[in-house]
DNA sequence: AACAGAAATGTGACCGCTAACATAAACGTG
DNA sequence: CACGTTTATGTTAGCGGTCACATTTCTGTT
């Protein structure tokens, strides 16, 4: 029985004023009688009226939306920002569309088009797939924009960045104080700053002490479970000598602690493992993982903080956001 | 820039026909002579033109997109099924909203509320805080709406029912195969179908095999990581007859196993470990988790799929879906 | 009491589209 | 070639709001 919707000529007649009188009762703050506030109050609840979002972002331009890109909700890491983004979205009555882009270009362009159409009020990527210049293009003709993790100069475009450099870092420091020198890493491909600054941070902190990096030890993988057990395991089977892997993410790392353990490698005594992104998971392994950590429900948080600071004064150009790391050391290392 | 925004008459003028005929292009399959098609193809292509979708959704009362309303996108179990939804209603261009309920009845209503006001075409609910009544009365009044494991029953709802039960039977036939009759159950509070099903299979699998459930074996607790390893820990000290636990989910499996592990107590040689849901970590901890395992995905898919039937036929009253479990052994039993 | 000025309310247009109907063009047929 | 039919295109209204401006009502002042 969906009765026909009620609108704001509904209520007006009801209350015997006219709609524009009931449109400022609904948006507060206008100057209107107590009075007539109270009679059209009443009237409201008594017709269970409530306003058209739909009508109201037609002709505001707005319509209270944002577009949350990951590459796949599936990893621990994203949805603990996509809860840090939904949460302060919510706070302020936004709601948040989560598009997944499966690590495919294509599909971040799909998504993109997708969230166009739908009329978002601004967009935050998390994902590294789409080449910057596609970015660019998206912002110079769109709508407000926030990226983690990456590196785009554009006035309509703000960066949250997470200090990746400082992480692998604080990473390949540790293991070395350790005493390991044979230091392996697991990557992801690509060519974008949340990857590369890991691997430089690998190498650089390994020469800074050093060490020459083998390349030979760079192992490039999908970042997920399997990804890290089955490089893992080939690792080790071609290269016996190394004794910790440094890997791109704490899924990685997991998959390489169980990869050691079926080949019957021993960690952290035969070979130390390092993630990278410290998930809930990593306290409960078993042997429990060393990580980098930082708070990723506020990469989210501030993201869409930062969003909404960008709708208020669209005009402003707003620094990057930077978000520190710290050293979590458990049992794997 | 933001150059406004081109619309339907823009096209029109520039391509010398009515606004109507853009639309009838814009919306296919009507009657309009190839000629004059390609130019106003032309200008749409031209000019840049895309579509407000928000208009069109005035206009039809259609906004192609939907609500997912589920307890925490942080547990594994739902992005699961969320990336079925989502990835199901993005073939169909639909767009869809996840809303946290933080397993919090307020937290519920306020998310409905929101979705209602946002105007979604319909609702996939998997989750459990709010009460029957409650959910009847937003199916009543509103969209239609597809819940995952739980037992309403209204023209307006639909029902996607993973056999919890025979779950939970298997679970804890394997463990007494295996040789146990000390089986504790580790299960999180609630009185919905989605809990006391796993609980009653539980029992009466017991009951069936002439082991009489001791009250004091079930431990409820919250149904995460950290939640499993307080139980397990509080459980074994308490009783250190039990050998077997059989866990609400995996995630509290797994902490379950770590609780084990820092109590000094082997698994599975001291205690097996049983969970359910078969998450991807799962396979992945150390001993590797037993578990009961359903396609998560699909369970999304199937809700979305069954969303879009109501859709076409509104007034149709439609059969629950069913989806089977398996069993799958691991290194924890 | 008369009148200016502020406060409260009402009116019409418009956001960008589709639905329903009206009209014009094209086509066949006796 | 006059006529009804079909097919293609145009016109108008309205979805449910907000905005800008017009109008009315209420103050306070001389």
């Amino acid at each position: 029985m969906v009765r026909s919707r009620i609108t704001i000529y509904d209520v007006a007649s009801y209350a015997g004023v006219s709609h524009q009188t009931v449109s400022r009762v609904n948006n507060q703050s206008e100057r209107v009688k107590t009075e007539t506030r109270e009679k059209v109050e009443a009237a409201i609840k008594e017709l269970g009226y409530n306003p058209s979002r739909l009508a109201q972002s037609l002709v505001t331009q707005k319509t209270k939306t944002i577009g949350l890109i990951v590459a796949d909700i599936t990893n621990p890491f994203f949805f603990e920002v996509a809860r840090g983004v939904q949460d302060t979205a919510l706070a302020q009555e936004y709601n948040v569309f989560v598009c997944n882009t499966d690590d495919n270009p294509q599909g971040e362009q799909d998504v993109l088009t997708l969230l166009a159409s739908q009329e978002v009020d601004g967009v935050i990527l998390s994902t590294a797939s789409s080449t910057d210049e596609e970015l660019l293009t998206f912002a110079e003709n769109y709508k407000p924009l926030v990226v983690i993790n990456r590196d785009i100069d554009h006035p309509k475009a703000s960066l949250v960045n997470v200090d990746i450099y400082k992480g692998a870092k604080l990473a390949v420091e540790h293991l070395i104080n350790r005493g390991h020198t044979h230091i392996a890493m697991l990557s992801h491909e690509g060519h974008l700053p949340d990857h590369v600054r890991r691997v430089h941070g690998y190498k650089e902190t390994l020469e800074a002490h050093d060490i020459t990096p083998n390349d030979e030890w760079l192992v490039l993988a999908p970042p997920n479970l399997m990804g890290g057990y089955k490089a893992t395991q080939e690792l080790l089977s071609e290269h016996p000598e190394i004794t910790a892997i440094f890997t791109y993410n704490d899924l990685m790392a997991i998959g390489a602690i169980r990869g050691c353990h079926d080949m019957g490698v021993k960690v952290p005594q035969d070979c130390a493992i390092m993630g990278f992104d410290d998930i809930k998971f990593s306290a409960m392994t078993q042997p429990s993982l060393s990580s980098i950590s930082f708070d990723k429900y506020v990469v989210g948080q501030k993201a869409m903080q930062r969003l909404f600071e960008m709708f208020d004064e669209p005009n402003t150009t707003f620094a990057p956001i930077p978000l520190d790391v710290k050293l979590v050391i458990r049992e794997s290392t």
